[in-house]
Order: structure tokens, then sequence, then C-alpha cells
DNA sequence: ATTGCTCTTAAGAAAGATTATCATGATCAA
DNA sequence: TTGATCATGATAATCTTTCTTAAGAGCAAT
């Protein structure tokens, strides 16, 4: 489930080996309270801890967020951006998808449970263990279909929403932003 | 569609304002031959291209399955190798999805046409035009689990088949290996 | 509470993948 | 054929991520 308490996370790392330190405490504490929608690559992390003057060390939070990927607790996101996101693995019925936009990389959240669905049996088909199923959606968005996409798209035209709406995205009904 | 020939590939990235030039119509001979369930790097399209005899620069090779990528007539899979993978954009028919062992990166393919419907719909909905979807499902592979997975996994384990399979991938029904 | 084994961290170096630069060469429309 | 412009190749640069090592901390047992 997803509302770890700091004993539910000791618990769980324990039982496989590892242990809980103050800095994945941290780490999972962020994520826990990122708004709906918001999603952190490893430096944004990074950023955010030490303006907080919770300081944790770069390689620390790369080997955190894949430790927690692994375990199920985060999901990593490989969207467009050249970089991993992450962000809390919430089960079914917060369970999201993301649609992207190659061009500008905007990125609207949506839900849709059939997903899982149709995940979770093609695992049990081979005997496979689900740890999460991401669907993204590669599209180009409104935007640069107005700009006169496919045709003639500058090589390096970005959407002006790109720069204004850098770090927010869309969900399909519950919309919160910033940080 | 996804036969292309050198004169639709030029038809295309003429409308566009591209060029055809030999690099990019061997690039995309390449992938049009590749066997059913194999997907390769830019280092490896790279390698076998060399051995051919018809070496493309490296830089040339990223910027051109980049390009045929956003052109939609390539998908750019991220899964958990730490580099990408391009293989041709199937439409409709050999369209397919990938399930990964996060553990081992073994890959397994399967069609499912409901994802598919599901993305556009979402599309149709935003006003988004559709380039490519893939659903990608993390897991723990049969071998892994039997290993201990959760609890007793080294934490370097990799599958005994990572090494012998590490290039064949399956697919649900239409297998073929090697290159 | 103390001890000791082992896992973790921090810091920086290192590796690996991808992109940028720029002069030279090739494509395409006229 | 020509010229404007796009593409290539070679290499440098960048960016993300992983590795290395010594010092520090968590956990289970005493």
């Amino acid at each position: 489930m997803s509302p770890y308490t700091a004993n539910s996370l000791k618990a769980e790392l324990n039982a496989r080996g590892w242990r809980l330190t103050p800095q994945r405490e941290k780490i999972l504490h962020v994520f826990q309270n990122l708004p709906r929608g918001n999603h952190l690559s490893a430096e944004e992390l990074f950023e955010l801890l030490e303006q907080r003057g919770e300081s944790i060390s770069l390689s620390t939070i790369y080997r955190s967020v894949k430790l927690m990927s692994r375990m199920g607790i985060l999901r990593e996101l490989e969207l467009a951006e050249g970089h991993k996101h992450y962000e809390l693995n919430h089960p079914h019925p917060n369970h999201h998808h993301h649609m992207v936009c190659i061009q500008c990389n905007r990125t609207i959240e949506f839900k849709n449970d059939s997903i899982l669905k149709h995940s979770l049996k093609q695992c049990e088909k081979e005997g496979f263990q689900l740890i999460d199923c991401q669907l993204t959606v590669m599209t180009i968005c409104p935007e640069a279909i107005r700009m006169g996409w496919p045709s003639s798209l500058p090589s390096n035209w970005v959407c002006t929403r790109t720069i204004s709406d850098e770090h927010s995205h869309h969900s399909h009904d519950n919309d919160s932003e910033s940080e």
C-alpha cells in the first residue's frame, strides 16, 4: 500500500536485508508530499532537499530512488526529457499513465484501469510478478499541430507552453501544481 | 504503413523539408530486415553496419534514429538496459508491447490491440496526434522469484539467462532470433 | 546499552550515452 | 547545372548515472 510510515518502510527494507536510513526516509517523505501529477528527476530531488537544508549526496539520491523503484515503492518514468523521473507507485485506484508530446514534453496524466488488468493477465500467463506497468503515449500536442506539424516545424521549435508550464503536469480530473 | 520503399521514404522526408540520404536509407533497411522481436541500440546499429562494410558515423546513427522516431517510422524503446533501443513502429496488426524483468532485463513481447485503442481514445479526447504508444510492464521473472526474491537476492544477481539470452527476445507466437 | 558485522553514505572520479560544433560534402528544386 | 541549405563525419563536450573508497551508521545479538 501507498502510505508508508517510517515503521512500515523499515519493515519492508529489513525484510530484504536492507536498512532504514534518515536519507531514505527523507526521500520517501518528499515523494509522499509531492502534489499529484508531479514527478522529480534525481537532480530535482537533490536540489529540493538542499533548499530545505536536508542535503543528501547525489549518489545517495540515485541509489535510493533506484532501490525504491526495484522495491515497487517508486516508479521510474521514462518520458521524453532525456532523464528519468520518479513518482510514488500508487496502487489501483490512483494508478495512472502518461501522454507526452514529443515536441515539447508536455505531459498529461490519465487513468485507465484496464491497462493494469491487461498487464496482470500477461504476467500471470508467463509466471512473472508485476512490479509496475506504464503506458506512455507519444504524441504531438495541439499547439505543435497548430504550428504546422508535420511539415513546417522548425527543428528546434518548442511550445510556448514549455517555458511557463515546464514543471506543471495535468491529470484528468485532479490538478495541483508547484512545490 | 510499415513497408517503406526508398521512394516513399523520400516522399515522407521531403514533405517535411528533409532529405533522403544513403545513410538514412541504409538504416531504415536494417530495421526492415530485422527479425521480429529484435531491437537495436545506436551502438549495436553502428557495429552491425560496420560489419557489413557500410560504416555510418555514430553521430549520424543517433541523429537518424531520433529523426525517424519523431516521424513515427521507428519507436524508441526505454526498457531497463540503461540505453535506448529502436525498432520499426509497426501499425495495428503487428503493434506490440513489452514485459521486462527489472532484475535481468529479460524482455518478452506481447500483443494487445486494446492498448492502442485506449491510447487513441485518450488522444482524441485532448486533441493530440498519436505517434506511438508503449506499454512497459516491469516485472520479476520466474527465475528471479525462484532465487528467493524479494528477500534473499544478492544486490548484483542476474539471471543465468541474461548471459546466454542477452539479445534474444520472445514474442507471443512468432519467435525468431539472432542477427 | 554495547559490540561487531555489514550495509550506507559522501565525495569525487569514472564511465556510458547522447548531443553539439563545424568544416566539408551531398541533396533537391529551380 | 547551380545554389541554397541540409546532412555527414570526426571529435569535443555535456549530461546522466554508476563506481570507488574510507568513514560512519543501523541492526541483531549479547
